[in-house]
DNA sequence: TGGCATTGTTAAGTCAACGAAGAAACGAAG
DNA sequence: CTTCGTTTCTTCGTTGACTTAACAATGCCA
């Protein structure tokens, strides 16, 4: 059957228009013009449109060129709010931001565990319009509610082949029970492509136009943005640098493959081999019952402390990394990198060199252009706000340029005569 | 500065519509309403337009559905055509395709060698004015010129840090003095995303979204498509595939990094191997002088003769090739790839099964779905038809949804006063 | 105070695409 | 053989986004 008009071409541009007052913070309407290539009249329409709904503000004017100063544009940050949540095995962690991806709540809760999705829904809705009602917002200006959380999701109901910590999650149709159970829109994605947006939305991903964002939790994935929009691949799943091999012969992982970025330096094999490491485990206070995320913490913290063990098992999960970025970067041929979730946010400062590093020197379109390598200002609760990231984009900067998807051509074509 | 109007959204919908018409082959204006989206009456009057232009033709009628049976639209194939040309060290290959991609004529002649790249262009333009001629076909329909080389290329004048063969090539303005001595408009790229663009337009790659041609000359390249469209990275240079990193502690490539797919793997690593093997260079009739590419063949032959040797070492080729494929649609999520160039004209039987069963076996998201693997049709020459593709693609589908290149937000936007 | 450059708005025209209604082609029932 | 319902395709008038052209507003500088 295969539904018909998918081309939404030009949403009006009004969409086009507030991201670029969005990314440029504040801008006059001759700057519009440059931006967008549009005409001055059409700019002009279009900005009383946004300011007759509220979004865009007149916050002043400018020096003069030489004639009439320039009246500057802004958002209206306070005029709607989105609320993101990052739904992980560890935590959950919910942000409400405004129209420019500022974080105005924040408040953090215990897992899912091994909850019932149902209970888990319920909890969600509920901690969620805490979150918005004690920051005392009407309740009206929140535009959704963005939610991510470790992939591979499948389509837009609940998630496939779950990773092996939360199995129970299989074919639950998380998107629209959260639905319900707010009256809110649902969004729902991963949690890498996720913090990619919240980078590129919160202005920290410069205006390059391919980026990667590298999000390390527990374990290692990341969000490809391709001209600030998303890039999600066949399924959704792109992105899964924790599973480029990076030695076909290397220790075997849970996906099936051997030598996996993961599982040979992801968080779990550095935790690991400290665990194995007696010493180590003692000087650091490592402990088997713990969690992995709070034991890569510790052997973070050993590392800054100067301990040697510590500091040569993140600077060797670092270089392998750092290779497996510098193949990430030579595929798609990027421009920048950030680094970003929560084992970053502990760890960033070891990684960062020595990725910066290798692509310094090795990256094989060097002499083009350098690939940039930043730490994120908000690493630990990037993925939260990307999701509300996420609900901004899509209400907001609706789809632009009506892609048609490869739809079924030939479908009820009756025979030809003659055939 | 930054020159204005980069969005040239909707070009009319006259070039999707005849990129639907090719895509199907044969199509009647009902199918196009199903397939565009569009309304019958646009259908219409595009269409008429297409006739009009001498494009597309009515080629017959379908059976009945109940009522008026439908008139079947097909391309004009012989209204227009374009030239490709694949430069490579080893050898020029000319080709003149019709509309729909077909090859209508084409020929091979000796390499560019040492000689200056001055007189390597007269002798293109020499030579593809002699091929048009030979087929006897109006020179106006000629639409223009498409070339391709192993990258990676410079913008769009002539190629950056060459590789090792093709030095004397830097800074020089191939597309310019191309087009001046042709006359023709000329466009130029990479050989493997031409590969890509070929087996995507004449219909090799069914309606995949997602699709990688992996292009294995003398060195190892991909060509990348996302939705019919090619991706190009930030500056034209992805999908170095040949610079997968495959053991961070392997041999050196001449890339500056150590353990790449074509250091390791590439046919100028199996010929060096081959060479090394006292035996089997004697047994396949290996030389030094020879060519790369031409003891590649011999190694081919020989393997496929039964000599163990020669199997087991483009086996072990084929396994690390697999994996480096495998990485490459975990990153991307691809969901075909197709096999092409001249190696795997030569080699591709062997390669095939190893690279499919890798995918089959521990590709990522296999639970969400398979990677389809295929030889190329036309692996020898797809380069050559894929830069005949571009210049189709380019004069009849001009770019499509106008992209907002990222270009530069604030310029002169003076301070404002209050700062 | 009067140029004069720059910014922003208004008005009229263009163009792609749409909806609705009509014309044309066809199978089948009377 | 006529009539009816169906499907295909075209014509016509409208919408909506955007443009060009003219105009109004603002502020620098002499």
């Amino acid at each position: 059957m295969s539904g018909p008009a998918r081309t939404t071409s030009h949403a009006s541009s009004k969409a086009a228009v507030l991201d670029v007052i969005r990314a440029a913070g504040t801008i006059s309407r001759v700057g519009l013009i440059n931006a967008t290539g549009l005409t001055g009249a059409t700019i002009s329409t279009v900005v009383r449109g946004l300011i007759e709904d509220g979004l865009v503000v007149e916050t002043g004017r400018a020096e003069s060129t030489g004639g009439k100063r320039r009246v500057l544009l802004e958002l209206d940050h306070s005029a709607r709010y989105a609320i993101g949540v990052h739904l992980d095995h560890a935590g959950i962690t919910y942000v409400l931001t405004n129209l420019g991806g500022a974080v105005v709540g924040r408040i953090s809760r215990p897992g899912a565990g091994a909850a019932k999705p149902a209970d888990v829904v319920e909890r969600m809705a509920a901690e969620a319009a805490a979150l918005v009602g004690s920051v005392g917002i009407d309740r009206e200006r929140v535009l959704g509610l963005g939610l991510v959380s470790p992939g591979p999701l499948s389509a837009s109901a609940g998630m496939a082949p779950p990773p092996p910590t939360m199995r129970q999650w299989s074919d639950f149709p998380l998107d629209t029970a959260l639905g319900q159970a707010t009256g809110l829109p649902v969004l729902l994605d991963n949690d890498a492509t996720a913090a990619a947006l919240g980078e590129h939305w919160s202005g920290g991903v410069d205006n390059a136009a391919t980026v990667a964002a590298l999000y390390m939790g527990t374990g290692i994935g990341a969000g490809l943005l391709v001209n600030g929009i998303t890039y999600r691949g066949a399924s959704g799943n792109a992105g899964e640098v924790g599973h480029i091999c990076l030695d076909p012969f290397g220790p075997e992982c849970w996906c099936g493959a051997r030598g996996c970025l993961e599982a040979l330096a992801g968080p779990s094999a550095v935790v690991a081999a400290a665990r194995a490491d007696k010493a180590l485990a003692r000087a650091a206070g490592l402990g088997r019952r713990r969690s992995v995320s709070a034991d890569f913490a510790a052997v973070s913290r050993a590392a800054r402390k100067g301990e040697p063990a510590a500091l040569e098992l993140l600077e060797r999960s670092a270089r392998y990394l750092a290779v497996a970025t510098r193949t990430l970067a030579n595929v798609m041929d990027l421009e920048a990198v950030v680094l970003t979730g929560p084992s970053f946010a502990i760890a960033g400062a070891i990684y960062l060199p020595i990725v910066q590093e290798e692509l310094d020197r090795a990256f094989f379109s060097r002499a083009n252009h350098p690939v940039r390598v930043r730490l994120s200002a908000s690493a630990a609760t990037a993925s939260a706000i990307g999701a509300a990231a996420m609900v901004l984009q899509s209400e907001l900067v609706p789809l632009h340029h009506g892609l048609r998807l490869p739809g079924n051509l030939v479908e009820s074509e009756p025979p030809p005569v003659g055939a």
